[in-house]
RNA sequence: UCCACAAUAGCUCAAUGGUAGAGCAACCGGCUGUUAACCGGUAGGUUGUAGGUUCGAAUCCUACUUGUGGAGCCA
């Protein structure tokens, strides 16, 4: 009878005892005369399954003495409980048959490896311990997700990857374009002609789905998007990507509360779900990666989280007596440091900033009554930062547009999006979220090149 | 892009101006229950690249490359 490893950790009892059949790669193994020990990976479960082998019990006893690490086997025997031992239980091998050979010259060895030697083979990082934890968690968070959203009725949508807006505010983008680059074409004004590229016009990857996710949530009341996101950044930071995952939901008839009220709730909903789907894992990170992970997050999801205003925060950093790099004043955008200070130093956990200076962020957040700020909110970590960022948009088509004038837009690109305006436009508030960033958080990570299979970051787009 | 630090065996590191070493991995041998198994042995190097100082450079200087941490930008 074949059996998953995961099976077996998950519902041993039947199975004791009982002939079975594993098929899985060699984690790592160690032999004397006449018996040996293999850890086997089949890949359905963070845990590997010792086999045991006896000379006297299998026929090729020497050969499989020597497979070296990652060698594909399968294995059939007996399984027994071993009450004693580190491990609950174990294969008793009556024959193994190696499927896929592997070789001395494997690079992952029987002993610790740094992160920065493993981003050098991200194709063969997924089989050390830390990577399988890692992506098991993101497996189980995203997934998680979709459960939060269409348990309370959102439909899931999907935005378009390639963009002709500029995604205002949102950084620098990659061009979409099929032009021939050894020879351009180039209108009068000596400027290349993108009226002759693929599109008749100029393309980019998306910054963010915001913006249709906004018509799709005008017709459907709740919505979210869970799709790759593009930044042509020159940052160099644990925590930016050149491609990254952004979830962003958008919801009709919700003001800037309505949004904090969902972003706890789904980030508690998703930690929930990791601790609960993921107990190896997470136990593994609370012992290799980061001690107290478990404690903060159980604190996270048992905690309301703060919420402030942009205000009230620049008061309480100007209170502190703190000495920062950069100087505390109303109008600033908050740097690095004032973040984690208001997230680690002050509350030590999540906080909520909200109503920033309108001149600090993008023109679509809806205008404050005070004239000065916009219904913004960023959402603040310890350790990570920032991981969250939203705001009630700007329903109205006349403040809208002055905005727009004001920081001296090209309206023509937005003209559907001032048209959603003008029909049944009504309020509607939404948020971004950095999928990594989440996962940094609930694993503990600290680069974000750990927790993407392959990351692509400046001057790096391997494998 | 800016600032700081680093680069020595496959991996992790030592050697602070005077003959480049250890642990692990690999290879050979030993070992009857291991848990990064253990014990003995063998092999493994143009010290990131280019230039300079010096009788002599892994070590000091310059540039470049790559990596890490931090900052800016942001999710």
């Amino acid at each position: 009878m074949k059996k998953f490893v995961r099976q077996l950790y998950r519902s041993p009892e039947g199975t004791f005892g009982q002939k079975i059949k594993v098929e899985g790669w060699i984690r790592t193994s160690r032999a004397s005369n006449t018996i040996g020990f293999i850890e086997l990976n089949d890949g359905t479960f963070f845990k590997n399954l010792q086999i045991v082998f006896e000379a006297d019990k299998i026929e090729n006893y020497k050969d499989v003495a020597r497979f070296p690490i990652s060698t594909a086997i399968e294995a059939y025997g007996t399984l027994i409980e071993t009450p004693d031992s580190k491990q609950p239980f174990e294969l008793q091998a009556e024959e193994i048959i190696e499927l896929a050979p592997s070789s001395n010259d494997y690079p992952l060895q029987k002993k610790r490896h740094t992160r920065e030697f493993l981003r050098e083979i991200p194709w063969f990082r997924p089989r050390t311990n830390l990577f399988s934890a890692v992506f098991r968690v993101r497996n189980s968070a995203a997934y998680a997700i979709h459960r939060f959203f269409q348990g309370k009725g959102f439909v899931y949508t999907h935005a378009p990857i390639i963009t002709d807006s500029d995604g205002e505010g949102a950084g620098e983008m990659f061009r979409v374009t099929t032009l021939d680059l050894m020879n351009v074409p180039i209108t009068d004004q000596n400027t290349p002609d993108y009226s002759k590229d693929f599109f008749a016009k100029s393309t980019y990857l998306n910054v963010t789905g915001q913006l249709q996710a906004e018509a799709m949530a005008l017709a459907f009341r709740d919505v979210y998007t869970f799709a790759p996101t593009f930044r042509a950044e020159n940052s160099n930071t644990s925590r930016h990507a050149a491609e990254f995952w952004m979830m962003e939901p958008e919801m009709a008839f919700a003001d800037l509360n309505d949004n904090m009220n969902n972003i706890e709730e789904m980030i508690k909903f998703v930690m929930k779900a990791v601790l609960e789907e993921c107990p190896e894992e997470m136990e593994f990170f609370n012992q290799f990666v980061d001690k107290g992970l478990l404690e903060t997050l159980e604190n996270v999801v048992s905690n309301e989280f703060e919420r402030i205003t942009y205000t009230e925060a620049v008061e309480l950093l100007e209170k502190s007596g703190h000495k920062f790099d950069y100087d505390v004043h109303w109008g600033m955008d908050l740097q690095t440091e004032h973040e984690r200070y208001i997230t680690e130093k002050i509350f030590k956990k999540p906080v909520f900033v909200y109503n920033y200076p309108k001149e600090i962020k993008a023109f679509y957040m809806r205008h404050n009554e005070d004239g000065k700020t916009v219904a913004a909110v960023d959402l603040l970590v310890p350790g990570i930062g920032e991981i969250v960022g939203g705001s009630q948009r700007e329903e109205r088509y006349e403040p809208l547009v002055a905005r727009m004038k004001e920081l001296d837009m090209d309206l023509e690109p937005y003209q559907w999006y001032l048209e959603l305006r003008r029909y049944g436009g009504v309020y509607h508030s939404g948020y971004g979220l950095g999928f990594e960033r989440l996962i940094m958080y609930l694993t503990g990570v600290s680069n974000i090149r750990d927790v993407i299979v392959s990351p692509r970051t400046v001057g790096h787009c391997n494998f």
